[in-house]
DNA sequence: TGCATTTATCGTGAAAAGCGATGATTTTCG
DNA sequence: CGAAAATCATCGCTTTTCACGATAAATGCA
């Protein structure tokens, strides 16, 4: 008797051809092989299931299952159908279906991954796209496909530069006369910023290497909550352009947006993904997405 | 691209186990094959699915399967579950489990049926019998694997002669002296009876060329009924052994069971299989514990 | 820079697949 | 009852595939 790894699909399939024509000629000739063949692989799917699949009455006839052949043909037909479900699959991978992990923070969350996602969708229909915000902070890709980050990921792993995010003054609206800030103005002055996470010691870092100290009043990860604050006068903040822009902040009249001058070295936003792993074409289409949307958003500034 | 009759079980099986493992290598044992082998099999494998199924970044790192890899493996698992499940099933065919389909009649159903279908409950604890007790005239065995009939079927049958079932005199306890009584005797006498269905034309021809033509009050199929209406003192019942030991009239005080003299020809018990059909282990069973009940009731007579 | 570990490749022999032709068996029809 | 038709099995043959062993190439590690 076979072990299951000697079934062989063609074997099963020739089963079923032969089921339904009632004749192993017949059966042949839809599966583009000649009689002779056909009755050689159900010998063989009879030599591995260790009995007659048919009876054969012999003349013009038809062939009967015998009750193993019930059996075999019962758990065959499934097979086959999975064997089918996986051509398919494989089909619609390379076609640019199936499932993508991206990992992403706030920044990239608001403004470049939407139209991305859009468009995969677009083309691609029946994509499976899983976006987490998790563990910004971790360093690492996990099971991701891609990773966005504001930084240099260390490790094994291959990145595109998308962006050049430069950290704009937001400030309530008559702090500071229109036009570019001296960066030493802010010295002493109260700001809201975002928790030490990210690339948020390093600007800080940035900003004092350009003698502007400023008091930190308030921390907060959520853009919205520092922005009003802002308005309500608590202090000013410096910000990516990228985080302003998908707050809103750019249209409201009771804040304004400033450069720096000098300005700080600009925060730049990374596209990650593991070394050496071969991208599916979803993935593959993914980063060249995110480049051209990055490269639109860089003539808009 | 390969169509889905080229995928073949043994190199999912080398997938899943490089998966597992890791390492071509170790897949390879774990198989009993060798790497050179398994390396092959992975390699027809990506041909088949039109891409790398694995990164090897070489050296001691463990290999890690691409996306498309992990498409093909999930449902490459599915796969070889299904061919674990067809080769589970043929062993367990060949163990004389399964399915059987087993057509019957009143008194078979009565009498010997019983004790087949607990002995073959009893040796083979997983299998599902399935009776019938359609169309009893229809002298067709449609899909049944056996059929039990009280004559011969015509047809491309094989049957085999399980037990020659002699008819018998019913008759309400006082109507007759105990012991045999002459067929002539019952001329003219009022006689409950089954419909003139199966066997039962024949038998009552048979007696009136015995001489006895009774006068028939009442037909019914339900052997039961007949008897109490035999009780009832409506008329006496000619009936086969196997019928009146079925229905409980041997151990019933107000009922005597008479021989006729001369006897009438025996009801023939066959047990009917289509013909050049390959029986399953468990037919092939049944058959050989319906000829072993009904000698036994043979003896008891 | 060597050494160990890993996969890929090459050559070889054995096995299997597939084909065409032929044979055996059964039904059908005159 | 015999010839014809239809069907599957078998044989010989060629081509392809499978599996192996040995060796090459690539990578990480000390």
């Amino acid at each position: 008797m076979a072990a299951m790894t000697d079934i062989e699909l063609r074997h099963l399939a020739a089963l079923a051809a032969i089921a339904e024509e009632g004749s192993f000629g017949r059966a042949a000739a839809r599966l583009g092989y000649t009689q002779s063949t056909v009755s050689q692989q159900i010998a063989a799917l009879e030599r591995a299931a260790g009995g007659l699949v048919f009876d054969r009455p012999g003349g013009p006839r038809p062939v009967r299952l015998t009750p193993l052949g019930s059996v075999v043909l019962e758990h065959g037909r499934e097979l086959l159908a999975r064997a089918g479900a996986l051509a398919d699959a494989v089909e619609r991978y390379h076609a640019g279906e199936g499932r993508i992990d991206i990992g992403t923070f706030q920044s990239v969350s608001n403004v470049i991954l939407p139209s991305v996602v859009r468009r995969l969708r677009d083309e691609h229909p029946g994509c499976d796209i899983r976006l987490s915000e998790e563990e910004p902070d971790q360093s690492r890709l996990g099971d991701l496909d891609l990773l966005f980050y504001d930084g240099r990921i260390e490790g094994e792993v291959e990145r595109l530069r998308l962006l050049d995010d430069p950290y704009l003054l937001v400030a309530a609206v008559g702090a500071f006369p229109d036009g570019p800030v001296p960066l030493e103005l802010l010295d002493g002055e109260p700001l809201v910023a975002w928790p030490l996470t990210c690339d948020q010691p390093w600007m800080e870092q940035a900003m004092a290497r350009g003698g502007a100290r400023p008091q930190v009043v308030f921390r907060s990860a959520v853009n919205e909550t520092l922005l009003s604050m802002v308005r309500a006068g608590l202090g000013s903040a410096v910000l990516p352009w990228l985080a302003i822009r998908g707050s809103g902040a750019l249209s409201d009249d009771r804040l304004r947006v400033h450069e720096l001058r000098p300005a700080l070295p600009s925060r730049e936003i990374y596209l990650h993904w593991r070394a050496g792993q071969t991208q599916s074409p979803l993935a593959r289409r993914a980063v060249e997405l995110a480049v051209e949307v990055a490269a639109g958003l860089r003539t808009v500034t």
